[in-house]
DNA sequence: TTTCTTCGTTAGATCGATCAAATTCACAAT
DNA sequence: ATTGTGAATTTGATCGATCTAACGAAGAAA
């Protein structure tokens, strides 16, 4: 026999719910799912037993019978070393998703090929509805893989292989070092290098690109006021001396370390930034506003990152055979003491 | 009327296994929960099913009925600047959380006062089992709150006010900051510096007492060889010029971004850090290998965290009564090129 | 008055698993 | 042959929500 009362204690479900409000349980579902069904005077009642029972619907009860989890998988993987940029993208992912009513669920991602069956055992168990994809790769298998399966997913990163499939999100590097170079330019810079990785690198490429053609956009030259250097600081100090003998009035860098590298050269030359040698990075590291002076840097828009995501996503589940969209955002240049007008004696 | 033939396509759930196995579902569930109860020869027909199928329960049922989700809310601050740390320790909680059959839901945390209203919503939704907590504060307000209602928790961060409650897993800073003192005396240094923040934070007066400690302990002298500044790397030059002017053979810093004002301050006065005077760092923050000389630093050995919490919180959702434990964890010392034995010449 | 709509609400089945209790079976003890 | 015992398996109820379909009441049209 179902009980009748309500002992205290007991678990509030929608029943206790109902029995409070004097509707049935079916209505208090319409008033958590369709509110407009009801008539307003009943909706006001279930409201108030709502509120005064505290009650929220069971998520796996909901779940089972929806058939979605409400949840989104994000692959964490051993440590990315993208400094705080994965961090924000994970918080601004988190807080749109909230606001959408989804929730992220996190799993560690082990490296290689084993990745997929993660993927797999998550979608096996019914445990989320779609994913969300970082550390893309060239000739990624995820996407295609989800997208053959009919996964709604979205990659923040774009498919560099030619013939990607799926919406993605991606910071505009070339854009980045553009602005860079206008700002340089109108603080009246002309000679104005640039200190970036060895070609290959896709990102690497893309923001090396940005330099070139704002150059160019600005009728400036860049004969000789290109230096290439791997990640490490010492280095790129070593490649950033070369750029000054070359008389570089200022460097644009594809990252902050390399920035700091700049740092460096200058001060065995006796030099500082920001007053004698205009200093940009990128990627707006937790060390930047450290330095001395502070590093202008292009501060990637983590939270628009993360919104956009899921305003792709969220389309993507409402409809899976809409066409693909693809999203790009400009980073945005933090203006900090490295950076400053073309001293006179230049 | 049910359905008794297996349509290609339909969802394959515990009634598909059974009928393919010849068996109950109820044995199928037994299979996956209680294998020991089964009949060898049966458990093998049914693990045969479960691989030709390419069968898992659902999490939604499962966790319906057992009132389980099996999984364990971690709030995503902001931008914690902690740096890599809070990555790493998100990775190695997921990961101990993997191998346990939990996974970690992660949810934006608003700051303030709502925070709690966040946790509250998820376990009246049931959508977690049990919290993970990191930036403890001073009287936090979470621990006794969750504490008071039952709910399994674990903390990063030891409960700094008297009467905490609650398991919880910390870096023992006194002893790092004791470790550098004891391989900088092994280097053959006596005049061994500390450099820290102004007392009153936790974490820095803990640090602070591990160097003092190390130092009496080896019968060495600290007056003198004392300086404090905040984070900004020109500050922490400042304060260390002060200690080398002292006599300083070598620095235990509290920060990374403290030994980088260290080595600026090498570099002002034409020594190098390593080379001349010895310099320790604390968290082996990215820029820590990148510096040049590579920093010597206290790795916070935040997989041992991660695992450590799940450990204790497992034990906790298995006992909620047991009494609560706590467990202090050493840093690592990854010796790199900055520390050297003293010089001849000093 | 009767019948037809429409709107709001209720009833009963269902999602896919686990729990508790009942049942079957093999085998030993009486 | 009968009963007892324990292990292996099955049966039926249940977790808490949403779905489909049916129902009742109010008002409009006949």
């Amino acid at each position: 026999m179902t009980r009748r009362t309500d002992a205290p204690g007991a678990p509030v479900t929608m029943a206790t719910v109902a029995r409070r409000a004097g509707v049935s349980t079916q209505t208090v579902s319409n008033a958590f799912n369709a509110p407009e069904l009801l008539r307003s005077e009943t909706l006001v009642r279930v409201r108030k037993a709502v509120a005064e029972l505290n009650y929220r619907p069971h998520r796996a009860a909901r779940s089972l019978r929806t058939r979605s989890s409400k949840l989104i998988g994000y692959a964490i993987r051993a440590s990315d070393g993208g400094g705080n940029v994965m961090d924000r993208f994970l918080h601004a992912l988190s807080q749109s998703a909230a606001e959408a009513g989804y929730r992220v669920l996190l799993f560690p991602s082990p490296a290689g090929p084993a990745e997929l069956e993660e993927y797999e055992e998550l979608l096996r168990e019914h445990s989320v509805d779609a994913f969300a994809l970082t550390h893309t790769v060239r000739g990624d298998k995820r996407q295609t893989w989800l997208h053959r399966r009919g996964i709604p997913f979205v990659a923040f990163g774009r498919t560099w292989g030619s013939k990607g499939v799926g919406d993605w999100v991606d910071v505009d590097g070339a854009a980045g070092t553009g602005q860079a170079v206008d700002h340089l330019v109108q603080l009246g810079h002309r000679r104005i290098a640039y200190l970036g990785w060895p070609a290959g690198s896709p990102v690497g490429d893309d923001r090396l690109r940005g330099w070139k053609e704002a150059m160019k956009r600005h009728g400036l030259p860049v004969r000789g006021l290109r230096a290439q250097a791997l990640g490490e600081v010492e280095q790129g100090a070593a490649a950033a001396g070369g750029l000054l003998d070359a008389g570089a009035s200022a460097v644009v860098t594809a990252s902050d370390t390399l920035a700091m590298g700049c740092y460096l050269a200058l001060r065995d030359r006796g030099l500082s930034a920001g007053r004698d040698v205009s200093v940009v990075g990128f990627d707006d590291a937790p060390a930047a506003q450290l330095l001395s002076p502070g590093l202008t840097t292009l501060r990637q828009p983590m939270e628009d990152v993360g919104q956009m995501c899921m305003q792709l996503l969220l389309k993507r589940i409402t409809d899976p055979s809409a066409p693909a969209e693809r999203v790009l955002l400009a980073p945005h240049l933090v203006v900090r003491d490295s950076t400053a007008p073309v001293p006179l004696t230049a």
